[in-house]
RNA sequence: GGCCAGGUAGCUCAGUUGGUAGAGCAGCGGAUUGAAAAUCCGCGUGUCGGUGGUUCGAUUCCGCCCCUGGCCA
């Protein structure tokens, strides 16, 4: 008789490929909650560009980490990891399997491998270190990380600004150097953790798919969702949530510098792009099971290796095994 | 039918005073530790429309042909 942790499913796979539609499926054969790992789902009012499942998925399957945020927050990795860690105890307790579906990358590889102690941004310092960026330039400052953590300034690219950035903010906040604080990553989720990604082969596949999505998304109506969210007028490009694929694009047209033609070519170079970075992710990482989600059988054979990672724990408490 | 302007990378174009060519975008590969749908790095052989001619050598000059756009009949 030994106690061991019930496993916990992972979905993943780049932008389009299917996930949400997998685990909805999923979730009629199982009883699981879901927790979605998306960067960009996390704000409210950003609904059709981020392909935000809707109130009828939502009332037949529980949703977390939807809606949580106002587009003028931001969300974190770490903070990601946090929640998602409290969000698999809670629905284990209810006797589900947690199930997470998402394509941000960086979120998953926090919870999986964990991350080091590291402060969270600071506004503060960060104006700071921009305002000196403004008057010297980032090379200047990269060769000051340097000085202060050689390891770090090595593998950050001298036009890498955002991460030269974190890099002396977190110099500046703990006094001690980033690359030794990352040493050390308590790893945020126990138990076994069996992790699909849908890749569709070939490439174009996936393309063609980006492409007709985006034009629903816009017969949808997201060019009015961005503009209310233009409209608030606290909102600007620099937020978090309007760097987000598409909104990027469509926030430009807004901002009257460029077409809605161009906008919306644009948005879907950038899903396209965006895809190629999140299979770059998957690629790098052996532990992924990879599938490919239109061919035939395909979600079925998924549901069987669902079914032997779950044998033996979806009865009772969901935590004990003969 | 005549005149003019073009036909060069997947797209938009630059260029070679004759020595076989390069930007932007797209695409592809990679990195990725609290902004990650972010940020950054790397990758450019293509019958220079076709065919004859001049030339040591033509994508470049000349002739003819084909195609596209515009103007005139």
């Amino acid at each position: 008789m030994t106690s061991v942790t019930a496993p916990v499913l992972i979905l993943t796979g780049p932008t389009a490929s299917g996930k949400s539609d997998w685990a909805m499926r999923l979730a009629q054969q199982w009883p699981v909650e879901i927790i979605c790992v998306d960067s960009a789902q996390v704000f409210r009012g950003m609904d059709i560009g981020t392909a935000k499942p809707g109130p009828a998925a939502r009332s037949a399957v529980a949703h977390h980490l939807l809606d949580i945020l106002d587009p003028a927050q931001t969300y974190s990795a770490g903070q990601f990891a946090t929640d998602a860690v409290a969000l698999i105890s809670q629905i284990r307790a209810r006797g589900k399997t947690p199930l997470l579906v998402g394509g941000t990358m960086l979120y998953l590889r926090a919870l999986r491998q964990g991350m080091a102690q590291l402060p969270r941004a600071s506004p503060a310092v960060r104006a700071a270190i921009d305002a000196a960026a403004a008057l010297r330039g980032w090379p200047a400052l990269h060769a000051e990380l340097a000085c202060l953590d050689p390891l770090a300034a090595q593998r950050i690219h001298p036009n890498d600004a955002q991460r030269i950035q974190r890099a002396l903010e977190v110099c500046r906040i703990t006094g001690h150097a980033l690359s030794q604080l990352q040493q050390y990553n308590p790893a945020a989720l126990q138990g076994p953790a069996p992790m699909w990604a849908l890749v569709p082969e070939p490439r174009t596949v996936l393309h063609e798919r980006i492409a007709a999505r985006f034009n629903q998304m816009m017969a949808q109506g997201f060019l009015d969702e961005v503009r209310a969210l233009y409209a608030r007028g606290d909102l600007t490009a620099e937020h978090a949530s309007m760097r987000a694929v598409g909104y990027r694009q469509l926030w430009e047209y807004c901002a009257g510098q460029c077409t809605l033609t161009e906008a919306v070519q644009r948005g879907v170079f950038a899903t396209r792009q965006l895809a190629k970075r999140q299979l770059t992710w998957l690629r790098g990482d052996s532990s992924v099971r990879v599938v490919d989600p239109h061919r035939p059988g395909a979600f079925e054979s998924w549901s069987l290796e669902v079914g032997v990672a779950l044998r033996g724990f979806i009865r009772g408490s969901g935590a004990v095994v003969e």
